[in-house]
DNA sequence: TAGGTACGAAAAGAGGA
DNA sequence: CCTCTTTTCGTAC
């Protein structure tokens, strides 16, 4: 016990809120500035909500039996249209009382859904650090109790330094656990338990600070423990186990003490966080239903009520209670944060992508099962070691990604705990409730979210195949926040633009406290119009740009990440439904600006004589006309001077057409020494929109001309420094759905044709190569590069309208009920599994599929003639066994 | 861990000769 | 045998 036991002012980091009923209180619970854990007893609470002043009479009856107190309330309605009631109840279960019986009538409130916890701390604007002002006394299970403290958020009083808010508030402790279990009987075999500081993450040598495991000792072994006792049950667990060998590894004789004295270890380690692998889908139930089954109360939290587990149900996933602290999935994080780098995210594969090191068993499936169960039996000491460094694996990945802590960071940021951290519809409807409720104004109704669906999304412009030299990429910088930013694009301003009244007009409904002058609105593109008083998420914006500076600056490359990434959100969440702010004006606000911006842009380059091979979204493609002399320095002197006159032109654009000031702003961002863009394989002429809007300056083609692949492209980058260089995107070579051979090949011929010194030498070669590989193929040379990898979005059984060959091959392993990655090859029988015996490969197929389509494509970008590897006019190699006759 | 739309390609399936 | 559409996956942004 550090803290000292005197009345003052406490920094700390709430952890979690949560209710008692019961007694009418609210807790809060996490660790105070110099380490020690504290909980808060709020005793004073009062619960309240809104309601519509026009259901008076329906509420009036409805409540007619319930103890409230209506209150005046200056609170506005969303809309600004109607008149708020506030009504305060006497303690927590009258207002949970009054929510049901509303319900039951299906008389509205904006507010009554929210979590009194997560209301009291939204009244005091905290979303993670505080500052506790009061007389804390030593408590059970955590070191400091304040009973009914003044709390305020950290930094509300004081000039808020940025960057790592929570951690400065004080340092976390994460406990991650891993069990092993009987596969038959489901007994718990051992639990492993390691103990670290969130700030020790950041070492990059994270020594395991706090470790041990209990291991079940094996019944002949269990009699022979010395200190163990010969009996079972209590008086075992009342003798106290042993450690034996390593100082970590404790020996139970039963389970049930085993279990025990794991929960006993958790309340001695008192961590803020508890988590390990694939924690809430196994390990985590698997301990309660244990605990359960031995009667071993499961109070793994900071106060005397249960654990509580709460299985995946339809869409929701699982999640854990665990009173005081947190419980986060170590496997869930490192899958958002790294979903498009890793596929396979067993613990084992992401430890070794990760950090380059395995566990101790290394074999899966069945094989692993086998195994342990081998060592368990023959060698218990080391099974124990194996599931400890299990649990300590989980925290050097979170170290080592450093995904932790930008999850630290971002649950700071939003005041959403940490478990739900990564979920950008619960972040946005706090953070952005969080200011609406600091302005005095309720949140629009949940089921003002109906229509949501379907807004046009980012623009494609038409692609220009062919294979050409020095062109610089340009992009728009953070696109869809900045014109967010720019036009005032907010949910409220957006509401209150569409029905003005009365109370607008005097002045009373509009944030800012400006007239409201309907000639003043901001018209989008889309027709979505927009107040000019400053709106919520704009200032949002402003002061995230201002802290991601600063980070950058500061050189914390995580904070700033978590600035770059909370922004990006915002675009996505307005336009699904699953937000209550989300509105399909909205995000075609953002979308009509930035396809207009885009296109103008476009246009500017295109007037100054520049041809545009390509664009999406928020970048531009353009041919500078710069000769194989330039360098570096060249093309950032010339191409920088450009997107400075762009952004002067569009912001003279912005302040004649809107009279804003622009924050949009156009980057260049590198050169391609070399680019190449193929013709779409099969074009169904389908003219994609940018088409038509194509102007009339610059080089108007006549539409003979095959189309581009959109989103698919690769060049030489220019870089001094040397590396690799070839850059893919969209194409085969960056496609894990394409065999080895195919990816491998694509990245060859490109590199080939990028790297010739001129055309002639890049054909011959070019031609060679692929010749080549087809008589390699033939030959049965690059059989192990055969291997498709498909993921099956659903079990096997779920595909009913079409089988497709990955199905087919999951049906063949027997797959049932199971999702995941299926390998198989293409036989003279189809698509079979690799794993199985199989037919012969179908090397046609191959050629055909993974060999000349993207080799082609490539050709007839360069424009060379392919005639030698095309029969019947069609990508038909024709060849089989003993066929190879190509004449070049 | 209930953010979005745009796009291409392969294979299956449907329909016709 | 062919053409056309649908289903599915993975990707760009």
């Amino acid at each position: 016990m550090t803290a000292a036991d005197k009345p003052g002012v406490y920094a700390a980091y709430i952890v979690h809120g949560w209710t008692d009923i019961r007694r009418n209180r609210l807790y809060f619970a996490g660790r105070l500035a110099d380490g020690s854990s504290f909980a808060i007893v709020e005793e004073r609470f009062r619960p309240y909500f809104h309601v519509y002043e026009k259901d008076r009479p329906r509420w009036e009856k409805a409540l007619s039996s319930i103890n409230y107190e209506k209150k005046d309330t200056s609170f506005e309605d969303f809309y600004g249209k109607e008149k708020l009631s506030c009504l305060r109840f006497s303690c927590l279960a009258e207002k949970n009382a009054a929510q049901k019986l509303l319900e039951k009538e299906r008389i509205l409130s904006p507010d009554a859904e929210l979590k009194p916890a997560d209301v009291f701390l939204a009244d005091r604007y905290i979303k993670g650090p505080v500052d506790i002002r009061g007389l804390p006394i030593p408590g059970r299970l955590v070191a400091q109790v304040f009973t009914n403290p003044e709390i305020s958020a950290a930094g509300e009083s004081s000039v808020s330094a940025g960057g790592v808010r929570g951690a400065q508030a004080a340092d976390i402790k994460i406990a991650s656990i891993d069990i092993e279990t009987d596969t038959k009987s489901g007994a718990i075999l051992a639990v492993g338990i390691a103990g670290v500081w969130a700030a020790e993450l950041n070492d990059p040598a994270v020594k395991a600070g706090m470790g041990l495991v209990r291991v079940l000792a094996r019944a002949e072994s269990a009699i022979k423990a010395p200190g163990c006792g010969s009996g079972s049950g209590a008086a075992a667990s009342k003798a106290g186990p042993k450690p034996q060998g390593q100082d970590c590894i404790f020996f139970h004789p039963d389970e049930k003490s085993l279990l025990t004295a794991f929960i006993a270890d958790i309340h001695r380690l008192d961590p803020d966080v508890l988590t390990g692998w694939n924690f809430l889908d196994f390990d985590f139930p698997q301990l309660a239903k244990r605990c359960e089954y031995f009667r071993v109360p499961f109070c793994l939290g900071r106060s005397i009520e249960a654990a509580k587990f709460f299985p995946s149900e339809g869409n929701r996933s699982a999640a854990a209670l665990v009173p005081g602290r947190q419980v986060v999935d170590s496997l869930r994080i490192v899958r958002s944060g790294y979903r498009s780098v890793l596929h396979d995210f067993t613990l084992e594969n992401v430890s070794q992508t990760v950090l380059g090191e395995g566990k101790i068993v290394s074999s899966s499936g069945t094989d692993k099962i086998a195994e342990l169960e081998k060592l368990y039996q023959e060698d218990p000491e080391t099974f124990g070691l194996y599931c400890l460094k299990d649990a300590e694996l989980v925290l050097r990945i979170l170290a080592g990604t450093g995904l932790f802590r930008l999850t630290l960071e971002r649950s700071s940021l939003t005041g959403v705990s940490l478990d739900k951290a990564w979920t950008s519809v619960v972040s946005f409807e706090r953070i952005y409730g969080m200011e609406l409720r600091r302005k005095g104004i309720c949140p629009p109704l949940p089921d003002s979210r109906l229509n949501v669906s379907g807004a046009a999304g980012g623009t494609v412009l038409d692609p220009q195949p062919g294979f050409f030299s020095n062109v610089a990429v340009f992009d728009f910088r953070s696109l869809y926040p900045t014109i967010m930013l720019t036009f005032n694009i907010d949910p409220l301003s957006h509401a209150r633009a569409e029905s003005p009244n009365e109370n607008f007009l005097a002045g009373n409904g509009c944030p800012g406290g400006g007239p409201y002058d309907p000639a003043s609105l901001i018209t989008a593109p889309n027709a979505a119009v927009f107040l000019r008083t400053p709106g919520l998420l704009p200032s949002l914006i402003t002061s995230y740009f201002t802290e991601r500076k600063r980070a950058l600056k500061a050189g914390d490359g995580i904070a700033s990440q978590v600035y770059k990434i909370l922004m990006n959100s915002f675009y996505g969440v307005l336009g699904t439904r699953a937000c209550r702010y989300g509105r399909t004006e909205l995000a075609g606000a953002i979308t009509s600006f930035a396809r207009k911006w885009l296109l103008l842009s476009r246009d500017w380059f295109a007037g100054k004589g520049f041809r545009v091979l390509y664009g999406d979204t928020d970048s531009l493609f353009v041919e500078t006309g710069l000769e194989d002399s330039a360098g570096q320095e060249d093309f950032a002197r010339f191409c920088g001077a450009l997107a400075e006159e762009t952004n002067s032109f569009l912001a003279q654009r912005i302040k004649d057409d809107y009279g804003l000031e622009s924050f949009i702003e156009l980057r260049y961002e590198k050169t391609y020494r070399r680019f190449l863009i193929p013709p779409i394989r099969n074009n169904h002429e389908k003219t994609p929109d940018a088409i038509a809007v194509q102007p009339s300056i610059g080089t108007e083609e006549p539409s003979s001309k095959p189309r581009g692949r959109a989103k698919g492209y690769c060049g030489y980058l220019l870089d001094d420094s040397g590396g690799a260089l070839v850059e893919v995107k969209g194409m085969e070579a960056v496609r894990s759905d394409v065999t080895p051979l195919a990816r491998r090949l694509q990245v060859e011929l490109l590199t080939l044709i990028f790297t010739s010194k001129n055309s002639e030498e890049a054909e011959t070669r070019f031609k060679e190569k692929l010749h080549d590989t087809l008589s390699l193929l033939h030959r049965g040379k690059l059989d192990a590069e055969l291997i498709y990898r498909k993921r099956l979005s659903r079990p096997p059984e779920a595909y009913t309208s079409s089988t497709p060959p990955q199905v087919k091959a999951a049906r063949a392993l027997g797959w049932k009920n199971r999702r995941g990655t299926v390998e198989y090859v293409w036989t003279l029988s189809g698509p079979e599994p690799a794993s199985l015996p199989h037919a012969p490969f179908d090397y046609g197929h191959y050629a055909d599929s993974q060999i000349l389509p993207p080799a082609l494509s490539l050709a007839a970008a360069t424009g060379w003639n392919m005639d030698a590897f095309i029969k019947n006019g069609k990508i038909k190699s024709g060849l089989k066994e003993g066929q190879l006759e190509l004449d070049m």
